[in-house]
DNA sequence: TAGATTGTTAATCGATTAACAATC
DNA sequence: TAGATTGTTAATCGATTAACAATC
């Protein structure tokens, strides 16, 4: 199994294959593929290396073979249902991306406790909180997007977890606890941009 | 100036410390900031120390002298104004978002390439890109979040930069290439999202 | 063949944790 | 005082880079 970090390059690097085979290329150099993920060279053959993908001594690597590898870790021959927790702006924004859906990522309901947004003004269904188990459990749901206020963070999450979640992306600028066998995935966005206003030499 | 992963940790503990001080304390351990927080009691110690920031012997940190510190740190004493750029489901998400406001991070503008977009709908003012250069200079504007489409998503950045735009928030999968003065910060969800998928053990 | 690229091992680097002395 | 917590130095860990042999 890789690491969290090593993960997300593959990721990166399925990626940039995509728009590199788009683009024409057939074969790659770890030293093209690393360029057009912003990753050296060398750790491109490692992590490729590490999960047993192949090369050709000179010729670089197949597109093809790169691609079929990676989507077989990362299990895209078959598509992925996500509901998304919270359809506030965030989590209605999420719910519309259709980058999911290109990556076999499917986005089957949305749920909000406002009776408000439980109407169809949305492409996907949404639901009230008590449909939470049923959805999950029609849909094989393992993995949700947290996208609720702050303050419902924590309990929203606890009816996640006791439905059989594993997954969480939390949007939520707050620590989940949550037992050992759910992993939650944190993107702060809020703390990326005052991140960037440090480090851009803005602040000071 | 401290590192892209330590800037990181010293935001949440600002977070962190604003729950902390709402739940009525006025004191506080490295133990007690780290579990809110999710990092270990001896690196919250190592941060503040790397910023001089001083705790008692006995009685741990005091809320009030952490929070005026950090807020010190990331010029929290003033506005930060913001532009977003790409008006689509995500920067409309963005653009709205009460957060920022609350952290004292200001959205100024919109803008976008459709014309449909320009008019009064948003709680902001949407521009078209003619306008950037004017509304960067008018309101000081040195940060962008950049949410339009993969494809559009470098070009788009070459007129931030040209602008004087020094750091972006890139919400577009791809690796934008930037002068080395102009600092990038990608957020790709689609990545968080299949790799959470990934190390929930969904997939395999 | 000579040259370019892979694949792998060793060296380095940075970040985190462990340990503990200082001290309130 | 004794005990708890800070502040700092040393040890560890993991990830990345450097170096280079293998080979097409």
């Amino acid at each position: 199994m890789a690491s969290f970090t090593q993960t997300k390059r593959l990721l990166r690097y399925r990626m940039g294959l995509i728009r590199l085979k788009k683009m024409g290329l057939e074969k790659v150099f770890s030293y093209t593929l690393g360029k057009e993920v912003g990753v050296s060279a060398e750790l491109v053959r490692k992590d490729f290396s590490a999960f047993g993908i192949k090369g050709h001594r000179r010729g670089g690597y197949e597109v093809d073979d790169l691609l079929s590898s990676l989507e077989k870790i990362f299990g895209k021959d078959r598509i992925q249902n996500v509901i998304v927790v919270g359809m506030g702006n965030m989590g209605r924004a999420l719910s519309m991306y259709k980058g999911f859906r290109e990556h076999n990522m499917n986005v089957v309901a949305g749920f909000d406790i406002d009776p408000a947004k439980l109407n169809k003004k949305f492409h996907i269904p949404v639901y009230s909180m008590e449909s939470l188990g049923e959805v999950i459990e029609a849909f094989n749901v393992s993995v949700a997007v947290l996208a609720v206020p702050e303050v419902a963070a924590q309990e929203t999450a606890n009816q996640l977890v006791s439905h059989g979640i594993s997954g969480i992306l939390n949007l939520a600028p707050v620590l989940l606890k949550t037992p050992d066998h759910v992993l939650v995935n944190n993107v702060n966005l809020m703390v990326e941009l005052e991140r960037l206003m440090y480090h851009s030499g803005v602040i000071q």
